[in-house]
Parts: structure tokens; C-alpha cells; sequence
DNA sequence: CAGATAACACCTCTTTCGGGGGAGGAAACA
DNA sequence: TGTTTCCTCCCCCGAAAGAGGTGTTATCTG
């Protein structure tokens, strides 16, 4: 009746996210970093006026080049594939195939693929997936040109580059606790407006079991109601209501 | 103890939303159309890639020009004092000054003041609040280049511009039950997992008055739990959470 | 392998919600 | 002037929610 959703374990996990943030701010150099003269970037935004701004900041640079636009993620890694950017910029929440599936896919292609994350949503647990899929970059769309081309030149570079709020928000994240996936599904559900007898009848268990799921949840979040806990979960983009 | 909030009544307010949708799409001449060979434009949005996106769309176009750029409302305002665009563009959540301020603003200067709003909330409560601020388009930001131009255009011209998709969600908000002023405000509280009680303490009423207002809350809403309401009000832009 | 940890399931008990009304006073509209 | 809407408060009452504690089963950890 019970499935193990979560395959690797939290220890697992927390362990390769500090290998992976480890880099940041360091100026390690890359392990192979590309020959070419110019950086080739392709963009992925589904917001016309964004791609855009993108594509007329990138020009103006000669040391960079505009390889491709795509307007979603499945799009995104399409292009990917053909045209093999030196570096990726990737909005979060896009049709088709959301931000961080489409970063997953492409690094099943290449475990070394260079993305940065450039969107409008800074919740914790939005940056937390983003980096756990592989982005090497995280940025808010209202950063500044300089910092966009410096983490562009850096993330190019093989360095890791979270802004220093963005990264106290993710260790906020994982320092603090983890809902397990069952509580999420109840998360979910309760998101929804429906009640426990509700929840209990979709997810196939009892009234109660809910309410103790419920309990965790609250404790976890550290929250007294329901409504407060659905608010705070979209808050930090852990359920997108 | 009691204050009157909203001074005009609802009947006013519709009917001065039902003149300011008539010109929609009918392609009705100004009644004073600026005689300059370009229409100057102003820009206002927190997000550095937004602004320079517009500023490349609008470069690009012989008939048009950037008069500035300001993130963020109070910016925009002044601005917009200064230079007395033809046209503003406006994102509606910026910092300082939001939006919707910022037309109202404007728009005590100059009533026939033409501004866009371009954003990415679609809910029906931030479609009406901007069209009723004195908003003249209402475009998200996924708009096609071309229609972005031919709106800018539309407008300057005196037209109203609204996408179809946009004005069907206004109309359903115009014709949908509007919630009183004290209704939000113990929609807001609710929204903060406060309860009953707590909520009839900060406003100085008693929890059974509370209950009245949730009670017609839900009735209006159309929706059976306080998690529902607030999940509902959020999507809608009612509230922000 | 023993021991800890965490997820999941279930049980009672008290408090709060939410549906069903009704009613009076103030302000605005006709 | 009467009518409508909003705000305030009240009643009852069943149905949820939320606060306690228990037990079982996996999975790490030492």
C-alpha cells in the first residue's frame, strides 16, 4: 500500500547540495573550460519582453552570443540538444515543461551542463529544487546587468553563483526540517480546501492518519492552522497554489 | 469607532468602468491626439531584463522612442511629471510605489494621462483595479511583440486595449458578488491562519461578528472552508499572501 | 546487530468552525 | 420617505479541526 517515493535519502542529498555549493564565490577554476572565443548562451522564457531584454544585453557584449531562444522547457531542451550552449538561462515556471524538469533533462545529456536560473519567484524551496536539479546559478530577474554578465562569465568559468540572500534563504531551507512526501501529498490537498475526511478518502487512509499528518505538518512549519500552513507552504513555493 | 472606506458607491464604479471599456476594439478616434512624429514612451519595472527588453522593442521602431525608465512607482511618477510621456508602460508589483498608486498618481496630474499596464497577474481583482485606477491597456508579459506595439499604438490613438481573454475575466469579476471593505479585512486576517477570535480582537469586534463576515465571505465566494477562501482570494489577486 | 530515527497508521478528547437562522442601527439611494 | 447595503451582535448545534498519546515498520547509524 506504501510507496517509497523518495529514493535517495536526506543525508544523501544535503551531502551533494554542499559539494555543490561549495564552489561559490571561490573562483575555482574550471575543470575544462570551453575554447571557444565568444560564450554561446541560449535563453529559455516564455515572457516575450524578457527574452528580449536578454538577447539586446547579451549583444551588446562581445564576448558573448545568442545560440537560440526557446519559449518553454520542453522547447528548451530541444535546443539545447542541437546546439549545445556554453551556458543556459532558464526561467522557472514555464508551460509545457516547468524549469527545473527541463533542467533535469538536459543534464541527463551532459552531467556538466552549465544553467542558470533567472525568475521572479525566490522562495526557498524554489531555489532548493533548482540547485538540487543541477543549476549552477540562481537569479532574481531584477539583477542588475553587471551582476547578470558576471554571473553569466563565472557560472561559464564553472564557478557556482547564488546571490548571498538567496543563498541564507536556502540554508534556511535545509537546515530546517524536510516534509516527508506523504505530507506534501496532504499539503497538497489542504491547498485545495478539502477537509481531512476528504484527503483521507483520496489518499486511501483514514480520517485520523490525515489529522496526524496534518500535526507533523504544522510542527514542522511551525504553524497552528491549516490556512496559515497553505499560506506559508506557497509563500516558499513548496506547493504552488 | 466605524469609517466609511470606500466613498464611492458600487453602481459608480461600474458605470464608470462600463465608459472607460466602450471604446474597447471600436477603434474610436482620439479627441486629441499628440501631433509629435513619435510617441514617446516611459517604462517603468523593477526588473532590469523587462525594462531593457521594452527599451529594445521600442528602439527598433521608427515611430517610437523611450523617454525613460524608472523601477519602481515613486520613480515613475516623477518621471512621468517631468516628461509627459505619450504613452506608460507599467508593471503593476514594484517596489516603493505600487502600480496601481502610480496611475492614480498620474492620473490626478492628467486625466487623459494614456498608461499600459504590463504584468504577469492575471487575476480579475488586478485586471479591475488597474482598469479602474485609469489603466488604459492591461497586457501580461508573455504578449507577442507585435501585439505589444499595435496596443501602444491603439492606445496613444485613444483606444482602450484589453485582450479578450483578459476582459472575460474582468467581466466575470464585474459581475461576480464584490466583497465589502470589512469582508477583506477579515479576509486578510483569515489569510494569516488567524483565528475567529484572534481576528474579532484586532478589530475590535466580537467573534460572533466575525463569524457573520466569514459566513458571507464564503456565500460570496462561493466556497465551503476558510483554506478554500484564502487559496481563492490569492489566485484572484484579492489578497496578497 | 542493537539502537536511533522517521514515516505512517490509528485512537480519544476538547475546542473551534461553519451552517441555519434572526435583529438592530447607520448610511446611502431613490 | 422607504429601500438597500453594510456592520454589528445574538442564538443553536452538528461537524470538523486540532491537541494529546500508541504502535508498527522501514531505514540509517554506530
Amino acid at each position: 500500500m506504501r510507496t517509497k517515493k523518495e529514493a535517495v535519502s536526506k543525508s544523501d542529498r544535503d551531502a551533494a547540495l554542499s559539494r555543490k555549493l561549495s564552489g561559490a564565490g571561490t573562483g575555482r577554476a574550471s575543470q575544462r573550460a570551453p575554447k571557444k572565443s565568444r560564450i554561446s548562451v541560449l535563453i529559455a522564457d516564455d515572457h516575450t519582453v524578457v527574452r528580449e531584454g536578454l538577447v539586446s544585453l547579451i549583444r551588446r557584449k562581445p564576448d558573448m552570443s545568442v545560440l537560440g531562444e526557446a519559449t518553454n522547457g520542453r522547447e528548451a531542451v530541444e535546443l539545447w540538444k542541437q546546439h549545445r550552449p556554453d551556458v543556459t538561462l532558464l526561467d522557472l515556471r514555464m508551460p509545457e515543461l516547468d524549469g527545473v524538469s527541463a533542467i533535469k533533462e538536459i543534464r541527463e545529456h551532459d552531467e556538466h551542463a552549465r544553467i542558470i536560473v533567472l525568475t521572479t519567484f525566490d522562495g526557498d524551496e524554489d531555489i532548493y529544487r533548482a540547485i538540487q536539479a543541477g543549476a549552477k546559478g540562481y537569479l532574481l530577474k531584477d539583477v542588475p546587468r553587471e551582476a547578470l554578465m558576471d554571473s553569466i562569465h563565472r557560472v561559464h568559468a564553472g564557478e557556482t553563483c547564488v546571490p548571498v540572500h538567496l543563498a541564507a534563504k536556502l540554508a534556511e531551507r535545509v537546515s530546517g526540517e524536510t516534509l516527508s512526501s506523504r505530507e506534501i501529498d496532504v499539503l497538497k490537498l489542504m491547498a485545495q480546501g478539502k477537509s481531512n475526511k476528504e484527503i483521507g478518502a483520496t489518499l486511501f487512509i483514514s480520517e485520523g492518519t490525515v489529522k496526524s499528518h496534518v500535526k507533523a505538518i504544522f510542527a514542522k512549519m511551525n504553524v497552528i492552522s491549516r490556512t496559515e500552513a497553505v499560506a506559508n507552504a506557497t509563500r516558499r513555493g513548496l506547493i504552488q497554489l
